[in-house]
DNA sequence: CTGATTGCAAATGCTTTGCACGCCA
DNA sequence: TGGCGTGCAAAGCATTTGCAATCAG
């Protein structure tokens, strides 16, 4: 089984609800990987998700995986972002901070995540302007580090440097 | 050879100083991609501008498409956006239109295209405050149609329906 | 029981690449 | 002429799907 990892009670009683709702069915498969992606506050690709449940000690199938983050995701428990690498992304974040946005450092591969209230009111006012009802809205800043460019380091670039020597399958 | 048409100035003198820049050189091919590209504001997927091409009497193979397209989003004579249907999608308007952002209708499909002065600035701000540099930023928004909730009816999701009968490769 | 769910492997679909040939500068 | 660009077909890769077996309710 898999090793027992606290997590917030309101998902769970989100997903049971979807669950009944739509008439389906409970399975280990299932509970594993929701412990799983919300034992982190980390953005994740369906194949890290899949290594992380391997580390975890499930046996979930890709397939599964693939399935029930589709599921996830249209119970709103987690949301598919772009992160402008060419593979999905989720974050499962979105629970917590339903209207925080991307910044994606060009430099390093970080990823900050932002709220501002202005900003979400103005994306609201300027729908409605355009005649329509926002649902969703996915912000994503592409920038340089300042840092770097500034004293010629930036701590965030080394570590992904040190990263990238680790892992495996990268996107070029 | 390809119909003739006209195109902005500017597009041309940007093409041709990065073709110089870099050391690339003019072809047949890369000459029909932009002036099919540029005859239109519309969106497009790397087929669907490939089958433009060929109605044009194109014979650039795709091989070809999918090169010079990341050639011309590296010039910034596109840009790569995400509308959120899961291909790559390219936007010819930023040129003009720098700083425009996407509004997609969830009921139809439509992509809106706009601007806004307050949203730059306040995104500028917000960057600069968390420690970088704006480069690109891309705002997505998803929405329903509120003539459709309203009224019941919506001449976009019409066109959109017509539209799906004829085209083949849809996603689902 | 019954239908939802899973795992597997095969299929799909978009995109990239290796290579030999052709063509621009 | 040198080497960039092209077309073709093959490869790559993430994701989806058909199907038979399994499991939850």
């Amino acid at each position: 089984m898999i090793r027992r990892i606290t997590m917030d009670k309101n998902i769970r009683e989100r997903l049971d609800e979807f669950i009944r709702k739509k008439g389906l069915r409970q399975t280990a498969q299932r509970d594993e990987i929701i412990e799983v992606i919300f034992a982190s506050d980390e953005h994740f690709t369906p194949d890290e998700l899949f290594d992380r449940l391997r580390l975890a000690g499930s046996k979930a199938s890709r397939a599964t995986v693939y399935r029930t983050l589709g599921l996830l995701d249209e119970a709103n428990l987690i949301h598919e972002i772009d992160l402008g690498d060419g593979q999905k992304n989720y974050d499962p974040n979105f629970v917590d901070r339903p209207t925080h946005n991307h910044l994606v450092c060009v430099d390093c591969g970080k990823v900050v995540e932002f709220e501002d209230s202005h900003l979400d009111l103005l994306n609201d006012c300027v729908t409605r302007r355009l005649g329509y009802r926002p649902l969703r809205q996915s912000l994503r800043i592409e920038a340089n580090c300042e840092k770097l460019r500034t004293s010629g380091g930036c701590p965030d670039l080394i570590q992904a440097r040190l990263k990238s020597k680790r892992l495996p399958n990268q996107k070029k």
